[in-house]
DNA sequence: CTAACTGCAAAGTTTTTGCAATTGC
DNA sequence: GCAATTGCAAAAACTTTGCAGTTAG
């Protein structure tokens, strides 16, 4: 959590596999659904491992940590700015479309006196298949 | 998390505190944050029922929960729109003054088939005092 | 009165960690 | 060879829930 100490990394199957699964979905995946997909290609992997190499890749910068709504954690192995908009009834997160100007974080680096290094924009509301659904009733 | 079965509400002391002490802070702080806040002034109230209220303060659109980057569920009893920055090294949240012009949702609405209700805006970097202490080694 | 709420404790879920064996460099 | 990584299983961290008693309306 804090200053990160220095280590270097060295490869495996595993965080092989854990990096592609995660660049090869649009999804938002929580390490459980990871450690699924990662298990039709490595049986015998552990869930344990999932955890280290999605904690060691987000370190290593290749990954993005998020945050669900609802206390797990997500990632994200887009790493390009992107937003994202989250369904506030079936908690789905989806990618969209870049419609904002890039914003100069020069006016909160002098507001905060943080260094900023990235910013992140979400929206909720509700799916249009959540919406037809409660239409319905 | 989905269709709100409506209940009535009933008013208790915890409640009250557990609203009060959300709205007393700016800081946005966690269950067992405010767990041992609240006990200063109810030594017996229990970590359940803070669960319990925030939930349910939730759900009455009082409070909002949010997500902290570390897997935990965080409350922030301001529901005026506005922005936050998050410490990348000690995890802190504080709110930003809103320097950007409100958006409009129309061309995200357009663009996703979502009914938009609210967005947030989150900025990630170093704060002053992680800075500090990392300049010192 | 009675449905909602409480404290407590047990259970559930998600994440982290210790360990001995294995692997990458 | 040695440090990083692995699978496994136990532990930790966080949240939810069942229950019997209490309280607000």
């Amino acid at each position: 959590m804090l200053p990160v100490e220095e280590k270097r990394n060295k490869n495996s199957k595993q965080k092989d596999l854990i990096l592609r699964i995660l660049r090869s979905t649009r999804r938002h995946p929580n390490a459980n659904w990871i450690y699924e997909q990662a298990r039709r290609e490595l049986p015998n992997i552990s869930l344990g491992t999932v955890y280290r190499n999605l904690d060691c890749l987000a370190r290593m910068g290749k990954i993005r940590e998020m945050a669900s709504g609802n206390g797990l954690k997500l990632y994200d192995g887009d790493l390009r700015n992107h937003d994202h908009i989250q369904c506030t009834s079936c908690s789905r997160v989806e990618d969209i479309p870049h419609l904002f100007h890039p914003f100069s974080f020069d006016p909160i680096e002098s507001a905060t006196g943080y260094q900023i290094i990235s910013r992140r924009l979400e929206f909720y509301g509700t799916c249009p298949e959540c919406a037809r659904k409660s239409a319905e009733v």
